[in-house]
DNA sequence: GAGTGGTCTAGACCACGAG
DNA sequence: TCGTGGTCTAGACCACTCA
């Protein structure tokens, strides 16, 4: 993790990452603002930035304007597999707390390609906002057209992905037999860095989920937006023997 | 994709955007420099420069440093699948171009815990990058222990991800039968950025990968990164029925 | 050498949160 | 009201590419 600062503002990161790694500053402390980072290190305020934006990037430090910034409280990993049993990977759902909206929307043409309707169908949305301010956590978005089922709200079993929703597609009668996933890196938008309560310049990891039943319909699809820097998706894979198939 | 531009380094960038998607600048073509693009647009080159590194981020601009700003050749996606036959999925393997470079090296923390072997274990490394100037292009690393088998290199049939490492494996007797993949997006360091041409701000897809064998052994590892404005890593998943068994 | 993007400085004003 | 981070200005010097 050591590297050469060959710019200003790394050495200036790398001093501060030894610092919190020191225990010097802890979980929860405030780091100096800005405004004295400058004198402490003789840069100027972008530079001060630069640095702190780096150590944003890496999940150590969380800046809230208004407040000041903050060493993280919780750098543990968070997982998002694409089996059905998403969350059994390793969170522990009972404490994690999440809201639920829910309400009908037409789906825009990224929603149609995705669940393989025509624009404009009616689906019903399931929004999973992080309740807590306590992380980690996740952005998601659930969709199924009305055409499947027509999905109530589930606010005592609410998963923190939206799992839930699955597991009510299967109390109804809908099987999923395939989930395609599809995953992404971007920089959120400012919506979405606000929800995260990530920077705006904080890689996130961008999924796109469809499941199917057995006649090959879309039943479900789902839009997962994490924070990159406590964030892995995971997926299992196990094998028919096709290895052939791209030789020469 | 048109959004309420609250900030002048975005309304430069829609405005550079809506330009691009106009055609009036096409792809290849160099975008005016930074310099000029201040007076046309009467705000200053950090201003300016954000605007260009959020269309960096979308992939639409490439920044070469003494050249220019230009407008990407290719946004087309490409794809990562932890299927065994990972290319098959859209890639054309024949016009990517490759170079594979092999040598022996001993496990650090990270390799050790992916393959589970001790630190210090001696693994083959094929170091796979792009080779030729156009996109799109990704990084990769696979490791294979020598304990499992001596992979030669493969330049005749190497594929853009590594894959042919894991035929190479197949031939020699050792069967791959599971393959667990954690994705997650990170901004990449000043070497892959480098290596991938995409600038240090731009989110990357960093995959884990890890093969296992009937008896559970690991017997291959790759860890690949790929640019995020142009990648996508898809996973499929066939069910077995085990939604409940994560249900309050 | 000319032109480009990469980094840095030294300020300014604004938006937001808390007392 | 005050301190904080978010955005922006107007410069400067350097590293790199190419004619």
């Amino acid at each position: 993790m050591i590297t050469i600062a060959s710019h200003r503002y790394a050495s200036i990161a790398d001093d501060l990452r030894r610092q919190i790694a020191m225990d010097l500053y802890k979980a929860g402390d405030q780091l100096p603002a800005e405004t004295e980072l400058m004198s402490v290190y003789g840069s100027s305020r972008p530079t001060v930035r630069e640095a702190l934006a780096v150590l944003e990037n890496e999940g150590l430090v969380v800046r809230l304007q208004g407040r000041g910034s903050f060493v993280r409280q919780n750098t543990q990993m968070i997982y998002a597999a694409n089996a059905l049993a998403a969350t059994a990977h390793g969170w522990t759902t009972g404490d994690v707390k999440v809201s639920v909206h829910r309400k009908t929307v037409k789906a825009d043409d990224r929603l149609a390609a995705l669940l393989r309707v025509a624009p404009g169908t009616s689906l019903s949305e399931h929004v999973y906002l992080p309740q807590d301010a306590a992380l980690p956590c996740g952005l998601a978005r659930v969709y199924v057209p009305h055409a499947i089922a027509d999905i109530d709200t589930l606010v005592g079993s609410a998963l923190p992905l939206g799992d839930d929703v699955r597991q009510r597609l299967a109390e109804l009668g809908v099987t999923v037999t395939k989930v395609v996933s599809r995953a992404s890196a971007r920089l959120p938008n400012d919506e979405e860095a606000r929800t995260l309560r990530v920077g705006t310049g904080t890689a996130v990891l961008d999924v796109e989920r469809m499941s199917m039943d057995a006649s090959g319909r879309v039943v479900e699809a789902a839009l997962l937006v994490l924070p990159g820097h406590s964030s892995w998706a995971v997926f299992t894979a196990r094998s028919a023997h096709r290895e052939r198939e791209v030789a020469g």
